[in-house]
RNA sequence: GGGGGCGUGGUCUAGUGGUCUAGGAUGCCUGCCUGUCACGCAGGAGGUCGCGAGUUCGAACCUCGUCGCCCCCGCCA
């Protein structure tokens, strides 16, 4: 091979001046033979530039060039020239050509599993078990480098603001709540396992006992848990966690980072700050701890609206104490098809059924229009929550926390229906104040919602030692969800950082003062040599990649990801471990 | 753990019991072509219809099992 040296990638060969001689390397993407004339479309990680072989030009690099086929790998040195006039093309290098005077090629290649084109036809598991040729398509190539840019400006920023960026270890202990873990065995210890971190949790608050005040860390997090569209078992996370710090000055923090990120990344400008939102108004508004505020129809409760009515089932249900809440959703008109379908929906979720009441019309319209004891009403309503009044009401009848969630799932799957959420928008917003325990299925007590070391809100705090569980549940947790367009960011919290009130809350949660110091003793421990107050959160890189490049699918984002069953197409990993590795461990698989 | 969808030349797909000797597009190979840019034109090669069993006179097509992929619920920060 030649000692031939790349002088200019191609985003540099058609930004530099035309009459730029250069040496040129890359891969053949497309070659137009037309007998004498060839043209070879060549491309790098950078762009594609058009390259062409005369001739009478260089009759050897023109041999070369009949010699191409697509992804062979090649150099051509020449020089660029403004293209005729009637040839010039719009875009990036569409102004000019690059004559080649020599040309070599570097590495042949076998016809691709593929054709590597922007609209890719490939299946997706043969895209993964070829991905480094799947990593050649332009809109690869642009997710990637988004997602290294995201990295860069997080880094930039947290930098500026005095973060320290601190590796944790990847060989650590169980979690003790949580998802399945994934487990290490140990060649040292037989019979001991590692476990990979879910989170590097309780390292950064350890941490933060240890004055390191502002740490920060791009961590692999890992869990052992069926996949979906936006979940992967190893998954990227912006780790942060801050001393001596207020709720508002963390969230000027992620709301920095990401106003830059979009800035810069895709020219568009966040708002800040982002709107704050209580867990309860959430849910009483949206029917949801994630609302989609990219558009309106929030849930109202219109019970007083049914008040008379001559319909037997809103009667008996409102006698029973059940309520009525709806959503309205603008531009929505169902057939009686349709209708059916989306009770079917309703069901699903819960209810016991749809009522639709369709206002603006000439009639009437709608499953329970009739018995609407003031129609006029329904249609005042709507056009006073989403000024208009053409549209449909979708309303059910039951205990309210069951209406909220119905309304929650069906707001968004019609909001979507009837096109009203605006796709290149982004609503951000914080939920903040969960509660801090929900129910225990298995023990009927509490647990811990969020996980056990989030701190109760202040004006909460006399409820702790309550032994009502109706009391206990309504204590909220000094902790916070960034959720942009219905997708959960980001989470975090105020710390719990004396010790005494943890193990208040871990008893709470039916712990033995033994399992506690069993399970978190040496984590408990490091709070009673001078802890400070902290907080801190996590936030999902790979969802934020995924919101900020408008796609559904998690392994888009990623430069290997894995399947839904958890395998790479590319390695074959997960296989088995040869028998002298089972010896070694002294593991052996159970028949 | 449960439910749904898909599996046909390299790739994407048509084909729902006999018309299939499996069609098309694209890719690949050969030839022709000096301004193409998804180049064009002509010709050619390429298929265990995922795998196994069954039903049937006859199966790409129906049934059962199995494998793989995708989506959803459970689960999961």
């Amino acid at each position: 091979m030649s000692e031939l040296t790349r002088t200019h990638n191609l985003q540099e060969i058609i930004d530099a001046p035309i009459g730029t001689e250069a040496t040129l390397m890359g891969w053949v993407a497309r070659r137009r033979d037309l007998g004498q004339l060839i043209f070879i479309t060549l491309r790098d990680r950078w762009a594609e530039l058009q390259c062409t072989l005369d001739p009478e030009e260089s009759p050897e690099s023109h041999a070369v060039a009949s010699e191409c086929r697509g992804e062979y790998v090649v150099a051509f040195t020449g020089v660029t020239r403004a293209r005729p006039e009637k040839e010039q093309r719009e875009g990036p290098g569409g102004d000019r050509e690059f004559i080649v005077q020599s040309a070599e090629i570097l590495s042949r290649a076998e016809t691709t599993p593929f054709v590597i084109e922007e609209e890719v036809k490939a299946s997706e598991e043969l895209r993964l078990k070829h991905r480094y040729i799947d990593l050649r398509r332009r809109t690869m190539v642009r997710n990637i480098t988004v997602r290294h840019q995201v990295v860069r400006i997080i880094r930039e920023y947290l930098y500026e603001q005095g973060f320290l960026e601190i590796e944790t270890p990847l060989l650590a202990n169980t979690t003790p709540e949580g998802a399945r873990d994934y487990v290490v065995p140990s060649r040292v210890h037989p019979g001991s396992f590692y476990a990979l971190p879910q989170s590097p949790q309780l390292f950064k608050q350890v941490l933060m006992c240890s004055g390191m005040d502002r740490y920060f860390q791009i961590a692999k997090c890992l869990r052992d848990e069926d996949l979906r569209g936006n979940r992967q078992p190893e998954h990227t996370q912006l780790d942060l966690e801050m001393s001596f710090t207020s709720r508002e000055q963390l969230f000027g923090i992620a709301e920095g980072y990401m106003q830059r990120i979009w800035r810069e990344c895709i020219g568009h400008e966040l708002p800040v700050p982002f709107p704050r939102v209580p867990y309860n108004e959430a849910i009483e508004r949206w029917g949801s701890d994630k609302p989609d505020a990219r558009f309106g129809s929030e849930i109202r409760e219109l019970t007083a609206l049914w008040q008379g009515t001559e319909a037997a089932f809103v009667t008996a249900g409102l006698e029973e104490g059940q309520v009525v809440h709806g959503v309205f959703i603008p531009g929505l008109s169902l057939s009686r098809k349709e209708l059916d379908s989306w009770t079917e929906k309703a069901k699903r979720y819960g209810a016991n059924g749809l009522m639709t009441i369709e206002t603006g019309g000439e009639e009437p319209k709608g499953s329970v229009a009739r018995f609407a004891p003031d129609l006029q009403a329904f249609a005042a309503l709507a056009a006073e929550c989403e000024s208009s009044s053409t549209g449909t009401w979708c309303m059910v009848l039951g205990p309210k926390p069951k209406n909220l969630k119905v309304l929650g799932e069906l707001r968004l799957k019609l909001g979507e229906e009837a096109g009203l959420i605006d796709h290149t928008q982004f609503a951000p917003m914080w939920v903040v104040d969960f509660p801090l325990y929900e129910v225990n299925e298995e023990t009927g007590g509490v647990t811990a919602a969020h996980h056990a070391f989030t701190n109760p809100l202040a004006a909460d705090m006399h409820k702790l030692d309550s032994t009502d569980i109706d009391e206990l549940l309504s204590i909220r947790a000094d902790n916070y969800d960034l959720v942009l367009n219905g997708v959960e960011m980001s989470s975090g919290s105020l710390r719990v950082f004396d010790p005494a009130l943890q193990m208040r809350i871990l008893r709470n949660m039916g712990l033995s003062d033994e399992q506690i110091e069993h399970r978190f003793g040496w984590f408990l421990e490091a709070y009673r040599y001078g802890a400070p107050p902290h907080r801190g959160f996590g936030q999902g890189i790979d969802r934020l990649v995924m919101s900020l490049l408008g796609v559904d699918n998690i392994r888009e984002v990623i430069a290997f990801p894995k399947t839904a069953t958890a395998q790479c197409p590319l390695t074959g990993a997960p296989a088995t471990i040869e028998q002298d590795q089972w010896w070694e461990l002294r593991l052996q698989p159970l028949k």
